[in-house]
DNA sequence: TTGTAAGCGTTATCAC
DNA sequence: GTGATAACGCTTACAA
């Protein structure tokens, strides 16, 4: 047990009083430096800057969002319900994105858990001026429940919502397209039985995939009976994999919904002792870390999940500051080709 | 360049003041019962607390940090060089410890990117009262970057830090302790060639759980240089597997430092056509969502993440508030017997 | 262009 | 116990 550092007494910060004195201009003048307002003395500036410089000045945010009646902070809401989410390389990208756009803003990002267990909390949080705006990552329909808040506070999704999406803001990629064309990938090459893991029926990104999949196989002329569904977990993609083999029926390719199942995928194959991709050729998408990881790697759609964060956060800024923004932002996929198809 | 456009609908927010006006008392009666004042005539505060429902106030977390002199958030830091990190399962489960944790409290939880092109801005960040303590996840050394701002700020850090460990705080588990009785499951039930795949060896985890092995190998006579290492990630365990399988000798056997790496070994020997754990066992570390993901279920060291999560936020809170706090916290593992060894 | 001064919504120090 | 009233550090009309 030893003592604590004393919380009761903070170091010396600097306030843009200490600033101006030293500077011998008005308190006004330096929060206009600050703010590099354009009416100011170059000459006045320049001794205000150095003595910013000399007192290692740092505004204080709680009197800023006091004065200005904006908290400059946007909260990242995480589903609590499914902790797997957190640990989704998917989330991971998108928080990074997120958080690296942020990092060149005035805005603070901050997290919260939205507890199931008292949603007035995270609503009281959220609603109650201590944020200037939301963002929404999750896979999961449920976790949409925020939706109405976005009559009240700007919001950004990470992918179109499952309901309310015509008045939403979200940003995404066009699944639909993208699995169309990584499936082209292996109907083109000759394969003639190829089946899909499916993400969840209830999830945009599981839809749309599926769907894209299916343009692609019927087209090709193949069946498009072969589908199973996973929750875009490895564990899951490993299961759906058993399953499709235990059909007994032939299949020389498959889709993955995402690269996690895809991984899975590998270990239900390799497992069985077939080879990959001589005997069944395997494509996934998000081309994530798992997509390097496995042996041989995996070809896959390139999901630009980093651009995404980004992107969410800066139309998230831009309806905070008024300025009009889209609805609906899409970006461009591409196909990732490696070793398993 | 005007921004006249007002994003969303501001909704009115009801102050302070505006209670204390439906509940006819003063502001300063109504803070009281806010902060739950221990005097405070009970029906009084029973008006004032129906007029905060009726009102749905919310306090302004601004002027409250102002008025206080405390910015009641606490920042995680994360490494941006890393950008793995955070898709490692690991830190997602810290995080959600610490969020969880922060939930109840009356702290909110910041993020922010240790961008190593600034390091000044993230300093001046820290150090500028916006933060009354900080929090430090990485398994990465490096990343101990910040250890000096512990004589500043209130600091925690997940796992020992390496350098500097007298004068922190951290919470960790004993990691050598419990690789020694995971490997002692090796050993005790016959096997003869056991080998490591260890994690860095400039990180205190990587460290000791290799120390760990190795006197547990020692002491049941058998050899101590079956040692790869790898990074923690799932590609590295893959690898560094196969440079075991590779070397020609015996091998029945292997303790993966992290489960991460253990699925990575998992690929590298059915790859081969090897069983697990017919040919080989393996057991792994932290009992993480790979854990089960694999087929056969690892046998691994149960870790505790997010309750550590939960303690180093636990203890952050502790020090801000003056509370003493232990520097060291060892938090107990427990061994999970699985079905790979 | 620069300064004065009035807030921003709370908490805290006093008297009463 | 309760209520004025002065901070808290910054922004921003409004003057000068």
């Amino acid at each position: 047990m030893t003592t604590t550092q004393d919380a009761g007494a903070p170091r010396p910060v600097a306030t843009l009083e200490m600033v101006a004195a030293l500077a011998g201009v008005s308190r006004a003048t330096v929060s206009r430096v600050v703010n590099d307002s354009p009416s100011v003395d170059p000459e006045l500036a320049l001794s205000v800057k150095k003595a910013i410089l000399a007192l290692d000045y740092t505004p204080n945010r709680a009197a800023r969002s006091l004065a200005k009646r904006r908290a400059q902070a946007v909260t990242l809401i995480v589903p609590e319900s499914t902790s797997k989410v957190f640990a989704d390389p998917f989330f991971a990208s998108v928080v990074q994105g997120i958080a690296l756009f942020l990092t060149d803003t005035e805005y603070t990002l901050n997290m919260v858990i939205s507890s199931e267990s008292k949603p007035e909390k995270t609503r009281s949080f959220l609603l109650g001026g201590n944020v200037d705006g939301v963002l929404v990552v999750s896979h999961h329909s449920s976790d949409h429940s925020w939706t109405h808040l976005s009559g009240s506070l700007p919001m950004v999704f990470a992918g179109r919502p499952l309901v309310g999406s015509r008045e939403s803001y979200y940003v995404e990629v066009d699944n639909e397209r993208a699995a169309y064309s990584v499936t082209r990938q292996l109907t083109d090459s000759g394969r003639r039985h190829v089946a899909t893991i499916a993400g969840p029926q209830d999830m945009p990104p599981g839809i749309d995939r599926l769907a894209g999949w299916r343009t692609a196989v019927v087209e090709a002329g193949l069946s498009d009976g072969l589908v199973e569904v996973g929750d875009f977990t490895l564990a899951s993609g490993a299961r759906a994999m058993h399953r499709l083999l235990d059909r007994g029926t032939p299949l020389d390719a498959v889709f993955a919904g995402n690269d996690q199942m895809a991984a899975g995928a590998y270990t239900a194959i390799q497992g069985r002792g077939l080879r990959i991709p001589e005997d069944i050729a395997v494509v996934g998408f998000d081309d994530d870390s798992f997509a390097t990881s496995v042996t041989p790697a995996l070809t896959t759609v390139h999901h630009p999940i980093i651009e995404l964060g980004k992107k969410m956060a800066e139309i998230l800024v831009d309806l905070i500051e008024g300025r009009p923004a889209q609805r609906a932002t899409m970006l461009p996929t591409s196909l990732v080709i490696r070793d398993s198809a």
